[in-house]
DNA sequence: CTCGTAAGCCGAACCGGTTAAGTTACGACG
DNA sequence: CGTCGTAACTTAACCGGTTCGGCTTACGAG
């Protein structure tokens, strides 16, 4: 089967291929009659763009890039990236727009891929995760003059386009419910302080303990089961062992509640525990976690509209996608005693 | 910043743009003098190739496809995917391959991805997941005349090239696992019998009860949590009441285990309970479950490898990639009484 | 009737590579 | 010493689109 190029579509209705693609690309310079009759053979012949071409000739390449840098095993842990990667995929492939997604081991690849992307202009912007405190990143993707759309707090993106949702907001929800059920000893196991979103809730931690006259302690893990699961032991094991613990993620929450079951304690009963990043995970052990939830799959669907928004001429800013919603379930209740 | 292309370089050496291209592609016809003047000035220059152009010229796009006809709720709950991404991604990056990830609703959808990718000659070749039993991709496939490596068992791919697991053995040994404890009543909670693994694992488990005198019970549903308890609330209230629930992924296993807990039975005391696809769910639930461990993301670098030895000319065949190994852990022992 | 203008279309350059075919220079061989 | 073969290049066509300058043609104003 000879594939369909414009050149046939020009010679079948007699016009030039110029003529054609500004038919096809809905451009001024042919008439409303010709831009019909090549619509329609076009149809009929079937014909599908050639990306190589229009990408070479028009110096866009309708592709989006994704790095993540992440181990594998977090990965597949971690439900939240695929959630996040579905929702920004449902935008792209409405628009027809492709995902390069690319799977790296550091924060140094991660910025060694956004060179080679840069100079074979294989993108035409990038969606930024995992933000840090003073992220490298910004400073290159600057340099390199591509656009992108960072997640994560305003206070981090250094003026970038990003889009985040309202951590500090929510970490005082959660405290406000653990402090109202009567909890004065509260713990939080939390992820690598290095990131955005942890250091904005741990300096949200510490604040509203102390607005709540609260005894907070905290863990720094790398969100993994297994880190959960020890730093959840050193805090049964504590002499000051808290009444309430907030983990980071789901993951280390499940995590949590199997070893505060394999010790013989009961939640919420001895131990209250609460989950962020909600996912069925939370809703499937019991008891159910009561757990901070976002919506990812929105969240990635948003945030690859604020980047298609961007190439099309918005002005950067930054965009409140939604405050997280503690959902309470049977994890949590009154400390003993 | 200007970008660098070979007319520069060869600019640069006094040499012609054929030569260079020679040069840098490791190709005859040029005197290692002049290949070795062109890679430095080509590496000093900081030239990568214009991803765009090859493909146009080459017509090769260097790109793998690999299309997920699921829900974004199922990409969530299951680990298994981003693993196996996580896979694939690990052998294309070290070949400088992309790949192109494409998340759709149904079969139908994924049906026309391939037509459109095989129209725009955006993809060297696909991956195909999720093998079902009479699979319409497979005539599509060939008619398009598309490389593809199907993750399946050969008895599925009509002798298309695919990669698999014994999923036969693999049911056999959790089969002969819980009879030598002394069960007799066995359930499983299968996939949805349209997808080929199940159907392979629906038939072993038939074959293998007969053979343990076992007696089989079925129950079909969708991989979700949902209907992972649906099943096993149906199981518990039943009246033959199995002593073992065999799941076919981990998320209704642990799914499981909540149900039974919630009405107060004990596992493995009261029932035995065995996962498949092994993963760091079934390791942190208490008590830990005994599962079926594949290693996923080898099994997609394994699939990807094969890719890539098919298009570079490699005769297509049926490759097993491993037996999946049951690890025992606390949920399954001997059936009460 | 003439001229200016603009819509509609053509031809060709261009994007940045790959590659078939043609050209030289040089050494071997009869 | 003429001929032939081959290594090392060069030239130019080509991939399939986009885009821009310029050529026709039609039409309205003066």
């Amino acid at each position: 089967m000879p594939r369909v190029t414009i050149k046939e579509i020009a010679r079948r209705c007699g016009v030039s291929q110029g003529a054609v693609s500004y038919a096809l690309n809905n451009q001024p310079g042919v008439s409303e009659a010709t831009r019909a009759r090549v619509l329609k053979v076009a149809a009929e012949m079937e014909w599908v763009p050639n990306r190589a071409a229009r990408q070479l000739s028009a110096a866009r390449s309708e592709t989006f890039g994704l790095v993540l840098a992440r181990t594998a095993q977090t990965l597949i842990e971690e439900p939240y990236f695929m959630g996040f990667v579905g929702g920004v995929e449902s935008v792209l492939s409405e628009k027809s727009y492709a995902l390069a997604l690319q799977v790296v081991a550091d924060l140094d690849e991660e910025l060694a891929t956004y060179r080679k992307w840069a100079a074979e202009r294989r993108v035409d912007g990038v969606i930024v995760v995992d933000l840090r405190v003073g992220d490298p990143r910004i400073p290159l993707l600057r340099k390199l003059s591509l656009p992108a759309v960072l997640v994560g707090d305003p206070a981090l993106a250094d003026g970038m386009p990003c889009v985040w949702t309202d951590g500090t907001a929510a970490m005082n929800a959660a405290l406000d419910h653990v402090a109202s059920l009567g909890h004065r000893d509260v713990a939080r196991v939390a992820g690598p302080p290095e990131y955005g979103d942890v250091w904005i809730r741990d300096r949200a931690f510490e604040v509203a303990t102390r607005r709540l006259d609260l005894t907070g302690q905290v863990r720094h893990t790398d969100f993994s089961a297994v880190e959960g699961v020890a730093a959840t032991r050193e805090l049964l094991g504590n002499g000051a062992r808290p009444t309430a613990i907030i983990y980071d993620n789901d993951l280390m929450a499940v995590a949590g509640l199997a070893v505060v079951q394999g010790q013989g304690l009961r939640t919420p009963d001895d131990i209250t525990l609460v989950a962020w990043d909600d996912s069925t995970l939370c809703r499937i052990t019991h008891p159910a976690l009561t757990a901070m939830s976002h919506n990812i799959v929105g969240y990635g669907a948003e945030v690859t509209h604020r980047l298609l928004d961007l190439l099309n001429g918005a002005q950067p800013q930054a965009h409140l996608y939604s405050t997280p919603l503690l959902i309470i379930r049977d994890s949590s209740g009154p400390p003993p005693g």
